[in-house]
DNA sequence: ACTCATACAGAGGTTACCTCACTATGTGGT
DNA sequence: ACCACATAGTGAGGTAACCTCTGTATGAGT
């Protein structure tokens, strides 16, 4: 009577579990990114930036270059404010580079330079061949699922 | 032909799922920790304090109060200095007290309080009461699953 | 023209970690 | 008994990844 019944501790281990996992998803990806010299939030920032249809797949883009600073904190889901710093952090490596918007003058757009294109392709390429991915060690049902049931959970 | 595809872009939308979710978490337990004045680092400290078999159910437990600082930092998973911190914060709150181990004079035990046990239970039975846990809008299947799937990922 | 909203950036703060160096103490070897 | 070495905690200082609040251009609506 005491042992199967569900017990209401499964909940905070839960939320333990998940903390802990994310922590490794982190770390594994700062020690895959490291010898490129850029950290896991640098990465999401390009990679963001490299793929059009971040999330909002408007008509009004005319390429993957049409990326406005708001656009990237929207896809990013975090404060513009904190768009402005990751884009610093980005421009001072030389991989991206502001450019004013022609028809909004308040805007800056943000564009991948020859050397972001080169370095977002070489991490891809070593990604894939070494598929080092995290979530690789999953089978494809499980990642399926992971992605159905986090769907569910706020964001 | 071009949707059931098993797109290689999974894994990256995994990622930032992942993510984004954590995200969620994070903030969902801000604001309700926000109205006892704990921030979530410092529930799950407290949390990590009052359940003994946080990790390692060693037959030297003489109950729920002999934990060192290093004990809680390896249940935390966090370095032992990170642990000093979240106890100078819980020790300023009046929620812990440290406490010197009579068997060797480097370590110190850390132990709740009257007030952090008050603190504990109201909190626990706010949570149950409003059924506000984050994981509660999983049914127990995707509970299961999710728990399951977690555990296949490095920590 | 005037008001209001929007895009970005400066200033400064917070949370949750980390390492390195130091002190006090325990432990084993000779 | 003494020395080397490990271990427990902490002071000092740093980092990543966020945040808000404020200010300044700029656009858009009446």
């Amino acid at each position: 009577m005491l042992g199967p019944m569900a017990s209401p501790d499964d909940a905070p281990e839960l939320g333990e579990l998940f903390h802990a996992t994310f922590r490794g998803l982190r770390r594994t990806w700062s020690e895959q990114l490291a010898p490129w010299g850029l950290t896991p939030h640098q990465w999401r920032a390009l990679l963001t930036l490299m793929r059009p249809g971040g999330g909002a797949p408007a008509a009004d883009c005319t390429g993957s270059g049409d990326v406005r600073l708001k656009d990237l904190a929207q896809r990013l889901r975090i404060a513009p404010r904190s768009a402005t710093e990751v884009v610093d952090q980005l421009e001072a490596k030389g991989l991206v580079r502001r450019e004013p918007d022609p028809g909004d003058r308040r805007a800056t757009h943000i564009v991948a330079t020859a050397s972001g294109d080169q370095l977002f392709a070489n991490v891809q390429a070593e990604r894939r061949g070494k598929s080092s991915e995290y979530f690789a060690r999953l089978n494809e049902a499980d990642r399926t699922d992971l992605a159905r049931i986090l769907s569910q959970l706020p964001h």
